[in-house]
DNA sequence: AGCGTGACTGATAATCATTGTCAATAAGGA
DNA sequence: TCCTTATTGACAATGATTATCAGTCACGCT
């Protein structure tokens, strides 16, 4: 009944994904095409999202709106991220306190199935130094 | 040299997005013009972007993608919601802790230029009850 | 009250990320 | 190897947002 099938194109984006930065579909595709990939746009599109699906890569947000990607650090729990808003470089933070305060806060109100959302965004170091040239 | 006109439009936007709902800037038009206004598309989203720069309004990016407003009580003080993914209802909760440990832990990575998002979504009690209902 | 200027408006075209279509391809089990 | 069908990729389509631009009107000034 399952049926997913390893294709040469989900190991190239499996292998191109890494766990350092958050990127778009499109800059995915673009980094693979300048490896000399083949692969197309909608497949990136379709991998990313099936993958997100499964749980095997982190996706966020944008402040513009886009959705960003980037695989998961091994053996995968509820986390967050400090990300940078410029090169999309990440580390994964935990906010212990936060967690069950958010059910809290969430049942008071009578609110149900509740999810939550945290992300810091900052520039990171090797950003900051560029930008001072 | 500043140079904002209080026209017909803006005072109708104005009067019409409540402190309750957060909703697209699509939503709001139809809204809008189901109360009779003519006002334009591509004004809406003018005057929510601008009112959202001034920090008049709130905007959040839904999971979506979409941009959603709404004006707030607390005026310009920094805040966070819980909405629902529902209808939009929002309402302002307070995280004590969370401000001062943002800071901390983002300088503590070499970050700067921090900014964070804490957003919590559920179903409110009325979505809740039309879902059974 | 009348005038002038430039900010504002709205219909529409353009953009941009993302999703849908569908014929051709290729996993992977028999 | 052969068959079934999941998957691919070029391209069209969608949906939210932004840019254009000619016409309008708010508002300071006389
Ligand atoms: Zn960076
Ligand atoms: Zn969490
Ligand atoms: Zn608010
Ligand atoms: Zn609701």
């Amino acid at each position: 009944m399952t049926a997913t099938r390893m294709t040469r194109q989900r190991r190239e984006i499996l292998d191109a994904l890494d766990t350092r930065d958050f990127r778009s579909a499109q800059s995915w595709h673009e980094h693979l095409r300048s490896e000399g990939s083949t692969v197309g746009l909608a497949t990136v599109y379709r991998a990313l999202t099936a993958l997100a699906d499964a749980g095997e890569v982190d996706s966020v947000v944008s402040e513009s709106g886009e959705t960003l990607y980037r695989r998961c650090e091994a053996g995968e729990e509820h986390h967050h991220h400090l990300r940078c808003r410029v090169c999309g470089r990440a580390v994964e933070i935990d906010v212990p306190s936060f967690e069950s305060y958010a059910a809290a806060i969430a049942t008071e109100h009578g609110y149900a199935e509740i999810s939550h959302t945290i992300e810091l965004t900052g520039v990171c170091p090797a950003c900051a130094a560029r930008d001072r040239g």
